[in-house]
DNA sequence: TTGAGATAAATTGCATACACTGAATGCATC
DNA sequence: GATGCATTCAGTGTATGCAATTTATCTCAA
């Protein structure tokens, strides 16, 4: 009775979007039809219907008679996403401020002190990752719009397969705890819009730093290069 | 070779497009695969597979094994739509303050002259209306961001199905000039705050007026009742 | 070897057929 | 009459086949 309501093109719609925030797609890798229907043991209609899907949300790009290709973003775009969110993060933070329940602040310090003890005794990044990404979602989520909550979420999501590419780089971690402290004093203390300029500085730099290690990195992935070769999806 | 690129789903969904911003879909009116296949002499395929893009898009609303739907809106989410709206166009307005370029801003100018001289000589309504969606939509592409821009405007197609209720409610229209004169003068005089507050408050009130004049006329349509009756579909 | 053009193979877009679900209808029972 | 249940039917979800198009392979001349 669970999946009463998921249909099997929903299946497959998951399935593939959790292969590319795992990783295992990774952007300029194509997908086909044929091998993923049989893959998952469907035909290829729901195949072709969650590809639909997911080329509409912007994960996958998509021309006529052409293959399926995660979506590549180029440097320009990347930083018109990450400007964009930076925006939108600070529209929402801006509401959040005055709108957060108690109950909700409290969440997000007691997230917000847990990667510091997490930086502090030099813990697992990837838990300080999740914490990160769970403090920024709580920030935008305490404006109880559920479409602004929903639109920044989604563009969010349009960056998040090059996460995998995400630094530990010096001293990057430190900069990045030291943000969300103004962040979040700045809400305790009611300050909308120094809250709104705090997560906008910090989310445009954490874009720029995520685009220079991508560039740095590029030769060793195809990804990147606007009319570049696309890789060959091997499943 | 024009229509190369163009598949029948696409020709599909923009016919479907169309209709809903025309007014020939109203919301809450149901939408038929079988129906709308012979209508376009097209097989059931690329209907489907424009409803699952309309869905995605959130024109339509779908459930498993359910008739798609022209998506209702009611009052509660309405109201966050504009919210978000109104924070969205403020931080592209934000940013369009300083990057409009000297043609851009006169073009600007000029749309909103002739909309005070359509005001001033009791022109058509309905031109008015476009040119105040001309000047919309410059100030938000003025921000040259193509992400923040498609943003923007995805949002806003969602509210655009309402728009045949558009009122001309007595002193709206002056009120609404009087806005756009603000919003103006803040971008000529690069206040780049001053413009995102105008352009802000200016959205929220156009929310507020339209909720307002389709909660008064909510009896004559089978609207915005959160459980109500579905319309059927005459096509 | 390289490149252009022709040919073959692979893959997409669409049509059709069928299976399955959810709602409507009719009938028996209380 | 109201309620519970089986049946019917409209409509969606999926599988499959075929034609159109793209992509890969092959051929041959410069």
């Amino acid at each position: 009775m669970t999946d009463r309501d998921l249909t099997q093109a929903d299946t497959v719609r998951l399935a593939i979007e959790r292969e590319i925030f795992g990783g295992q797609l990774a952007p300029g890798d194509a997908l086909e039809e044929g091998r993923l229907a049989s893959r998952f043991g469907v035909s290829r209609t729901p195949v072709r219907e969650a590809i639909t899907q997911l080329a509409q949300a912007g994960l996958l790009t998509k021309r006529a008679h052409k293959r399926a290709v995660v979506a590549q973003l180029d440097p320009g775009t990347m930083l018109e996403l990450f400007e964009a969110l930076a925006e939108l993060e600070g529209a929402a933070v801006f509401l959040s401020t005055s709108r957060m329940s108690e109950a909700e602040k409290r969440e997000l310090k007691d997230i917000h002190e847990a990667a510091a003890k997490n930086l502090r005794s030099d813990g697992d990044p990837n838990e300080y990752a999740d914490l990160g990404f769970a403090f920024h979602q709580r920030l935008v989520r305490g404006c109880h719009n559920t479409a602004l909550i929903d639109t920044t979420e989604w563009l969010a999501l349009r960056v998040l397969p090059y996460r995998r590419f995400q630094v530990v780089a010096p001293g990057r971690l430190q900069r990045n705890q030291t943000d969300h402290d103004a962040i979040i004093s700045a809400i305790f203390t009611g300050d909308a819009e120094a809250a709104r300029e705090e997560i906008r500085r910090h989310t445009l730099e954490q874009g720029d730093a995520l685009m220079r290690f991508i560039a740095l990195n590029k030769t060793s992935h195809s990804d990147f290069h606007p009319n570049g070769l696309i890789k060959e999806q091997p499943l």
